[in-house]
DNA sequence: CTGCATCCCTCCTGATACTG
DNA sequence: CAGTATCAGGAGGGATGCAG
């Protein structure tokens, strides 16, 4: 067939690929999503396009360092454009592909799993440590 | 209201909690979850108890210290159970609780992202390098 | 404002070997 | 079979200074 859908390659993709084999690429590309500043990254990216400064600003604590290392593995990986505005000063703003969009959800996903089952972890945790 | 549903709370701890904060506890909870190694253990849980052998055949290339270190982590967040039997020699079947069926549909939609856009990635990555 | 380069230190990771 | 201990290499991540 000629006319194969994009969901249709996806699922013959999920054929093709499988993290679980030790050699297999999407063990790598795994290892890259699973990233704690990228989990903070795309979901900062919701509204529209951002500033470096703008993003620094929003995910508190993140090093110059490590915001531009994330967006730039980002952007190699198709997921975010980079666009710089030829002013004085530069202006250089970040905004997600629609291949980054179709990662967004996900991303979001862990982000909130974090944030609304804090306390049942918490309390695992005390009763993990408090057994003999 | 003492008749909060479960939802409710959750809903509440959302407001509470912000993984965009740097001092916030959801950060390092948010750290621990992207984790190559748990985005590869949970998925490998799906069908019921597993045992460390079990698991470690599944998973290909996981050193043994990785996945010990990985399941000791995860039964201390309340995400798995350890059960030994005492036979000899010793079986430990890992499980999935409750609160690690929650977590479960989070890390296939990573691993299952993966694996279906692998071509696009590469495909990006490609144009990425080849420029000027 | 944005980003690169450098130094430096910590922690993660994987092999290997050893116990119950 | 399951788990612990140890060690060495390397990646992750922060701080600082300089450049476009």
């Amino acid at each position: 067939m000629a006319t194969t859908t994009a969901a249709q390659r996806r699922e013959q993709a999920k054929r093709d690929y499988d993290a679980f084999l030790e050699r297999c690429p999407t063990r790598e590309l795994l290892s890259r999503l699973t990233d704690k500043w990228v989990a903070l990254v795309i979901p900062a990216l919701a509204n529209g396009p951002q500033r470096h400064s703008e993003l620094a600003g929003r995910i508190a604590g993140v090093s110059q360092k490590m915001l531009t290392q994330t967006l730039r593995t980002l952007e190699r990986d198709g997921l975010v454009t980079r666009t710089v505005t030829a002013s004085v000063p530069v202006r250089v703003d970040y905004e997600l592909t629609s291949l980054g969009h179709e990662l967004f959800p996900v991303m979001v996903a862990i982000k909130n799993w974090a944030e609304m089952h804090m306390d049942q972890v918490f309390e695992a945790r005390a009763q993990f440590d408090a057994r003999p």
